[in-house]
RNA sequence: CGGGGAUUGGCGCAGUUGGCUAGCGCGCCGCGUUUGGGACGCGGAGGUCGGAGGUUCGAGUCCUCUAUCCCCGACCA
């Protein structure tokens, strides 16, 4: 991608009306753009990062049996009302209105009931079951308040997977390696893994607990109890002397963190299944409930995580799974010479596979020097008459301070080697 | 939803006890000089002060209502 057609512009100064970290250098790089408290928009280099997210949670839930769909936002009342969740009273963040005949509709906000009543055509024997069908889409609640940028918005991207099991063990066996097969190589692929622990919190109406998957971050809302060395956290939320007992859990060995939620699985039981009226027939001939549980992923949280978690004083620093670009290359002279260089480079790169930021604008050094670290991209080349008079291109890594210099015709290898040393 | 703060060109801000054509920096347009860490000079464009109502000879400055944004709390992925 050319930067002279890229029509972002970045921003010496933090707009006022942020003060979360995220989104005071997203909106500054020009990534996202805010639209009101609690929503914004993705613009080229922000809609990258989602999509790069997106991905690794899509590899990592297709290798544990998940299967993509995409449930309609547009919500019919009549299924919510049969497990009472339409209701202010139970559920009281739904965005709700009308259509042009006053039927109330609702703005999804989770879509348990709608996939059942989906499946339910599909699903009647036990030759059927289990599945497990996962989208990644826009989720709406009506939030009291947002907060933190990307953090806590009233309109989110986030990965929910159903899992409808036959029988309890059934369940139990996919819940259980969920976590480690799937959640924790995700938080593994986005350099989070060191950081993020498995955690136990209320379970809602059908478990005495759920899990979350909780990343260490001072400006995390969530307050946890952690056992490092069990890689084990309670979240204060259910945090007793009994919960602590159940888990074999110390006081001793515990400490008050904060976090982030980055993740969180439910066992839902047949609660919902039965009231829908989703069963099967087992071998036996017998009818059968369904057993639920429900496995969400925050994607657009965790962008704001990584945006916030990796960040310095010179501006976002991306983990190179998740980076818009791998290589910000910048072409620092408008002199023949220099350019001819930068425009090979680039092309020889990107036709390598190699995704490259190519600064060519006609700006000063200095300002390239400061997007280049604003913009967080993995890998920095220069090309200037300097770098030429050196012996070829200058490559710096955006988290280190030392610069090489490196012969055009090697340009590519190392940058190849060195992201694979990255990753 | 309770408490606190804020709202002035695209962005960040200043604007005294109400007083004359509402300023500054960044950004933008033009010309010139520059070119390894967000350059400089000169010349421009752009706001009616969140909105509505009121007090006053006169309101960005005072009053009332209202909208929006941020923070703390409660609630939530």
């Amino acid at each position: 991608m050319r930067r002279s057609q890229l029509f972002i512009k970045t921003k010496k100064q933090a707009p006022a009306d942020e003060t979360a970290k995220n989104a005071q250098l997203l909106i500054r790089a020009g990534y996202i753009h805010k639209e009101m408290a609690g929503v914004y928009s993705y613009l080229p280099l922000g809609k990258i990062v989602i999509e790069k997210i997106s991905q690794i949670v899509r590899e990592e839930m297709n290798k544990i049996g998940g299967l993509e769909v995409l449930m309609s936002t547009l919500q019919n009342k009549e299924i919510w009302e049969i497990t009472g969740r339409w209701d202010d009273k139970k559920v009281d963040n739904w965005f709700k209105t009308k259509l042009a005949n006053g039927t109330d509709v609702g703005v999804g906000l989770t879509h348990e009931e709608p996939l059942i009543n989906a499946i339910k055509n599909f699903v009647s024997s036990y030759k059927d079951l289990p599945i497990y069908p996962y989208q990644i889409q826009t989720k709406f609640r009506n939030e009291l308040r947002a907060k933190s940028g990307l953090m806590r918005g009233r309109e989110f991207l986030m990965k929910d997977l159903y899992s409808f099991s036959r029988s309890q063990k059934e369940h139990d066996k996919f819940y259980n390696d969920i976590a480690p097969n799937a959640y924790f190589e995700v938080y593994r692929r986005l350099d989070l893994g060191d950081i993020t622990y498995k955690t136990f919190a209320s379970g809602g109406y059908f478990s005495k607990f759920s899990l979350e998957f909780q990343t260490l971050s001072e400006v995390g809302e969530d307050t946890i109890y952690l056992d490092k060395t069990k890689r084990l956290a309670v979240n204060k939320e259910v945090y007793s002397d009994e919960v602590l007992n159940d888990l074999g859990l110390s006081k001793d060995g515990l400490e008050e963190v904060k976090a982030v939620e980055v993740g969180n699985i439910f066992p839902l039981g047949s609660g919902y299944s039965d009231a829908l009226g989703l069963y099967f027939t087992d071998e036996h001939g017998q009818r059968q409930s369904v057993i639920m549980g429900c496995y969400g992923i925050g994607v657009s949280r965790l962008a704001g995580l990584l945006a916030e978690h990796f960040a310095d004083e010179r501006g976002l620093v991306w983990p190179v799974s998740v980076a818009p670009y791998a290589v910000y290359l910048a072409c620092l002279e408008d002199k023949p010479e220099v350019k001819k260089l930068s425009d090979s480079v680039y092309s020889e790169l990107t036709s390598a596979g190699i995704s490259v930021l190519y600064d060519d604008r006609d700006e000063r050094p200095g300002e390239k020097f400061a997007d280049a670290d604003l913009l967080g991209m993995p890998l920095r080349l220069i090309v200037s008459e300097k770098s030429i008079a050196g012996g070829g291109l200058e490559l710096k890594s955006r988290t280190k301070d030392d610069t090489q210099i490196v012969p055009a015709d090697s340009v590519k290898q190392l940058i190849v080697d060195r992201l694979s040393g990255l990753v």
